[in-house]
RNA sequence: GCCUAAGUGGCGGAAUAGGUAGACGCACAGGACUUAAAAUCCUGCGGGUGUUAAAGCCCGUGCCGGUUCAAGUCCGGCCUUAGGCACCA
């Protein structure tokens, strides 16, 4: 009965070609979805899901009139197509007709509204004709190549594989071992495209995560090239670092094993174990390399790199966690701040050095205050675990109520261990200590320290530990007075401890420690100290400056000329015990100048001098700090000189310092203030400027540059497979490589009934003779085919755009056909395809509009992409498990309608779901109601109730293009429902706008029903119904009354009672008087149209 | 490991922008109709407490905190699951 009522309507559009469409007239809009592969499975029910979705949307999309493309086609080149071929000794092509008729056959049952008239399908010649005409432009435009790369071969089944179908190493058809295998494969030059299909996607409307998954793809970073020099070799090698800025960190250097200069390099003692350890990775493919949680290996080269920011030696690794094919196939190693070269340091006993500091900054009353003076401290924390429970030592401040672990400063002299075991003991009396370790990582924390009044800056160490017992000794009273002692549990520690500060340290005490990857302040990135002048024994230590002042108005220097007694110099002087550097030379400028008016310029890096001083006859070994400042005016003050301080003040210019200023500390300080540029002491900066200072730096030492780095590579275009399309390339002796002629084709697969591949795993095409000997295009000399055939995403790529213009025999499509549509309008595939599919079809369009055979760079608008149906066990539907679900079974004992009311009803569209026989059922009975309902019909004009009318169809018509199908569903749903309480029954008007508004959905009950009651035209040639915003306004709701966020009841008012009569209606509710008595009213909030709430005390 | 999404009754899932949590459907229970069953219709349906019955009260959106008059929704941290990528420097 059912399936006479679908075919009565399947067969009503077909012959009205209700659903073929022109390209003219206004309002044109291409929805599409992904064409299938027509499996010998048949139709999945997560096609029904997607393809039922669409065809709502194309449906309510013509009713409102627009002149929507709603196309159908196959996607038939692929493996299993040749698997059952080889198997079975017949022509793919023929499994593939079968299949497609099958498939067609399925959709036809569901009544989806394609324009057949388009259909074909990627393996009809008369298509991949003009994909290998696409093919052809991208080779004489110089985007195709040739190149050698390494496969994955099973020397079993004398096969090339992909790394789907050699996963664990293992050819999945035979089981040996794959290996790699270097072949020649024409390449696509995607790689060029990287940044203009980063930048196309702001001209499409993709959903975020799909857009998300195009980027990740591609994989753009942002970094440097630093080059390395290699001890002892004229050799340098290259790394590719994304943080350059911590390469005074870099402890050693790893080379992928393939590395060009390994070999060269090696040592001759480490030659064999070299040897061995590249062989061993050799026979491993890439699956096996990058196999999860794998411990680090690796080899020592024997060789050494130098750090080109500090000189430093550092030994060269060769190991498989670089790989050869990504950035330049050799890394610098930073341990302390990246997690792999941290567990390879660890293994190998290599030095981690920390150059990035976390920096905590308090907040509310802890927060830094402007103007107060700073001190700097040295801090420890101490993490210490009870003897039996898994709780933690704290202190609670009783005067500033806050919770920390014990913490106290370090005394001069003193060990940070040490300093820990005397503040647990001053602090909580607990004596009998076991410090575990310190950790590898300090850090910063800046505060305001209310009791002193000055903000702090301390470093602080943190050491772990536990409680052998809890012996202790008694507290002394100030101590008690000031905090008590308290055990926090583990789980309630970084909820409980007041500053971020000492959260970090629970964590890392909970999680134990690894490398320090979050951004940080650089400490100790700073050059070497330089050393001037010569050692000698019995040097007096001390710190000075070398201020040097600038008169930017007559461009002249500030110099103190001591004639013979020693030169001209700039001013010098000795720090005092504690002295800040800019306090000591604005001092010393003072004194010996008179000048007080200078603006700080920078701060120069510090130099070791050694030199003799005649008038106290004695040798010194200074840290001198240089200075730079201009001046700003003139006024001085009285000088301060000692009574051996004879000299000139002078301004001299540039000139006279470069011939008058012999002294080495001097010379060498005013060539720092010259390069202050190119001085390398990133201390205290940030991620970004420290990157950007190395970048400059590296640039103006000749040992580095800035450089952008893609994750994404060239596609490889060739496969060694019959079922593709051919690539019509010729051979010659004498040309090389050689397109066919445009005209000649298509180049047609030949009908042969062997299809295995050949010994040495070329395509079986290359078997047949009589098609790979050919004559040369160019020469006329006998030449030979390419038999390698192009991959499946091939097809894909444009076939949107045949859609377009889909019996076009001169051109792939028209432009006019291509302008007319301009572009698809809405996309809807799977999530697993969101990432290659879509970047490989981006791909082919760029191009194409490169070489102005398309009107957009972008075809596709907007791409969504709809959740998998899983089986009833909430696991992927698959044969094996034996959970899948026929989509004609349904059609047969339910309708086709109900199938699609049901995969619309079953949740959120773009998440997965599972399949339930029993929600099926749901929608069958609501099917049922609908039919039955058409009894109750009376002769009434217009809508029973005009609310809920207009109101739904605002609800459906945003529901179904906001992807929220079942919500959809769930308002017919409350509107049929409606309808049965209606006493009199339900109007004409009631029962189309029902049916009407699930047409789109259950098209074929809907036009049946509307067709038996005569309620007008059929629903495919009518139009959608408009809403009137004006008739859903209520004139009364219903407001929640909470009390101190509680809800406590409710009021039913007047839309426009204001806000004095909602408040006199919500205090006269009985339970919110209840709740309010006896209590202070502190407030009364009234949002209008939502709630009140009333906060009393 | 990284990225993305998600975690709400017995189940599938609702909740537009922070404002009455659990719409709609399923399952279940009770009732009506029936010789009976199916189908259909009506009623109930998060947990606890309370009561003849109710009203009411307490708890409740993975866990621990925070912001707010008010948190499923925002913020910080954690746990779990699914999918994608994977030693990407």
């Amino acid at each position: 009965m059912k399936l006479t009522i679908e075919q009565k309507w399947q067969k009503y559009w077909d012959e009205h070609h209700v659903f073929e469409v022109k390209n003219e007239g206004k309002k044109p809009y291409y929805i599409l979805v992904e064409f299938p592969y027509p499996s010998g499975d048949g139709l999945h029910v997560g096609h029904v899901r997607s393809y039922t979705a669409q065809d709502a949307i194309a449906r309510m999309k013509r009713m409102q009139g627009y002149n929507v493309l709603f196309p159908m086609g196959w996607d038939a080149f692929g493996s299993p197509a040749e698997r059952y071929a080889i198997r079975n000794h017949i022509h793919p092509k023929e499994a593939v007709k079968e299949n497609i008729k099958n498939f067609k056959g399925q959709m036809k049952r569901l009544g989806f509204s394609f324009d057949w008239t388009r259909e074909f399908s990627t393996t009809d010649p008369e298509y991949y004709k003009w994909t290998q005409w696409q093919f052809l432009q991208f080779y004489k435009n110089g985007m195709a190549y040739k190149d050698t790369i390494p496969v994955n071969w099973c020397p079993q089944c004398k096969n090339v594989l992909s790394n789907e179908d050699a996963q664990g190493g293992v050819c999945e058809q035979c089981g040996s071992q794959v290996v790699q295998k270097e072949k020649s494969q024409w390449m696509l030059r995607m790689s060029d495209y990287a940044e203009d299909l980063l930048t196309g996607l702001e001209d499409t409307h993709f959903a975020e995560k799909v857009k998300l998954g195009q980027i990740n793809w591609i994989g753009k970073s942002t970094g440097a090239h630093v080059n390395f020099k290699i001890e002892g070799h004229d050799q340098e090698f290259t790394v590719f670092t994304t943080r350059c800025d911590t390469l005074f960190g870099a402890t050693y250097c790893v080379l992928a094993p393939e590395h060009k200069v390994v070999d060269e390099i090696t040592t001759e003692e480490k030659r064999e174990e070299v040897a061995k350890y590249k062989d061993a990775c050799a026979l491993k493919n890439d699956m096996e390399r990058t196999e999860l949680n794998k411990e680090k290996t690796g080899v020592f080269t024997g060789a050494y790199a130098i750090n080109p920011v500090n000189k430093e030696r550092i030994p060269i690794y060769i190991s498989d966690y670089v790989l050869a094919t990504y950035g330049t196939g050799a890394i610098m190693a930073v341990p302390a701040h990246d997690e792999r070269d941290y567990e390879f340091a660890k293994k190998f006993g290599i030095p981690i050095r920390q150059v990035l500091a976390k920096s905590f900054n308090g907040t509310g009353d802890s927060a830094i205050r402007e103007g107060k003076p700073v001190t700097n401290r040295n801090v420890v924390n101490v993490v210490i675990k009870h003897p039996t429970e898994n709780k933690y030592l704290c202190v609670h401040n009783k005067k500033f109520n806050w919770i920390n672990f014990v913490m106290g400063g370090i005394e001069e002299n003193e060990f940070v261990i040490e300093a820990g075991i005397r503040e647990v003991k001053e602090e909580t009396g607990y004596t009998d200590i076991a410090i575990e370790k310190e950790m590898e990582f300090i850090y910063f924390d800046n505060f305001y320290a209310a009791h002193k009044d000055v903000n702090r800056h301390i470093k602080c160490h943190t050491i772990l530990g536990k409680l052998n017992s809890l012996d202790a000794i008694e507290r002394s009273q100030e101590e008690i007075d000031l905090a008590d002692v308290m055990w926090i549990e583990e789980d309630k520690l970084i909820s409980t401890l007041s500053t971020e500060a000492h959260k970090y340290d629970a964590m890392r005490a909970i999680h134990g420690e690894g490398a320090m990857t979050e951004d940080g302040v650089h400490i100790h990135s700073s050059k070497e100290m330089e050393i001037t002048g010569v050692p000698h024994e019995n040097e007096t230590n001390k710190n000075s400056i070398v201020a040097i002042v600038y008169d930017e108005k007559c461009d002249k220097y500030l110099t103190i000329n001591w004639h013979e007694l020693g030169g001209r110099l700039f001013i010098g002087g000795t720090r005092k015990e504690g002295e800040p550097v800019e306090e000591c030379a604005r001092r010393e400028i003072a004194e010996e100048t008179g000048y007080t008016n200078l603006e700080l310029i920078s701060i120069l890096p510090k130099i070791n001098h050694h030199y003799y001083a005649y008038n106290k006859d004695k040798y010194f070994n200074i840290i001198s700090t240089g200075l730079y400042f201009k001046l700003i005016d003139d006024e001085k003050v009285a000088l301060h000189l000692d009574a051996d301080e004879k000299f000139d003040v002078e301004w001299v210019s540039q000139d006279i310092v470069l011939e008058e200023i012999k002294d080495e500390l001097h010379r060498k300080t005013y060539e720092y203030m010259n390069n202050s540029e190119s001085i390398l002491d990133l201390d205290g900066l940030d991620k970004k400027e420290a990157i950007d200072k190395m970048i400059k730096w590296l640039e103006a030492n000749n040992c580095g540059s800035a450089q952008v780095n893609y994750k994404m590579r060239d596609w490889i275009f060739s496969r060694q497979r019959f079922w593709g399309e051919p690539i019509p390339m010729i051979n010659c002796p004498t040309c090389g490589w050689v397109p066919m002629n445009e005209s000649d084709l298509p180049l047609v697969l030949p009908d042969v009934t062997e299809y295995e591949p050949t010994d040495d795993g070329e395509s079986p095409l290359a078997k047949i003779t009589e098609w790979v000997n050919c004559k040369c295009p160019k020469c006329g000399g006998d030449a030979k085919r390419e038999t390698d055939t192009m991959p499946q995403w091939a097809g894909s790529s444009w076939y949107f755009l045949r859609f377009m213009d889909a019996h076009n025999d001169s051109e792939f499509a028209s432009m006019d056909a291509m302008k007319y549509w301009n572009r698809v309008n809405w996309y809807n595939g799977g999530m697993e395809h969101t990432a290659r599919h879509l970047l490989y079809a981006r791909f082919w369009v760029q191009m194409l509009y490169n070489f102005g055979l398309v009107p957009n760079k972008e075809m596709i608008d907007i791409r969504v992409s709809h959740g998998m149906i899983l089986g009833s066990n909430h696991e992927k539907m698959s044969k094996s498990k034996g959970n899948v679900i026929n989509p004609d079974a349904i059609v047969n004992e339910f309708g086709a309608d109900t199938l699609r009311i049901y995969e619309m009803f079953i949740g959120d569209y773009q998440q997965d779901a599972s399949w339930s026989v029993d929600s099926l059922k749901g929608c069958k009975r609501f099917l049922d109601r609908i039919e039955r309902i058409g009894e109750k019909l009376n002769e009434k004009q217009g809508y029973t109730n005009e609310m809920l009318a207009h109101k739904t169809i605002k609800k459906v018509s945003n529901d179904l293009v906001t992807l929220k199908y079942n919500t959809a569903v769930s308002a017919l749903m409350i509107m049929l429902n409606e309808y049965e309480k209606f006493e009199e029954g339900i109007s004409k008007e009631d029962y189309r706008l029902l049916l009407t508004l699930l047409y789109p959905i259950a098209p074929h009950s809907t036009e049946e029903l509307n067709e038996v009651y005569a309620l007008g035209l059929p629903l495919c040639e009518s139009a959608w119904p408009e809403f009137d915003e004006s008739k859903i306004v209520e004139d009364e709701i219903t407001l929640g009354v909470q009390v101190n966020g509680k809800l406590r009841g409710t009021i039913t008012v007047s839309l426009d009672a204001s806000e004095e009569d909602i408040k006199e209606l919500a205090f006269k509710e009985e339970n919110v008087m209840r709740h309010i008595e006896g209590k202070d009213i502190v407030k009364v909030i009234v949002i209008k149209g939502k709630i009140i709430n009333i906060v009393a005390k």
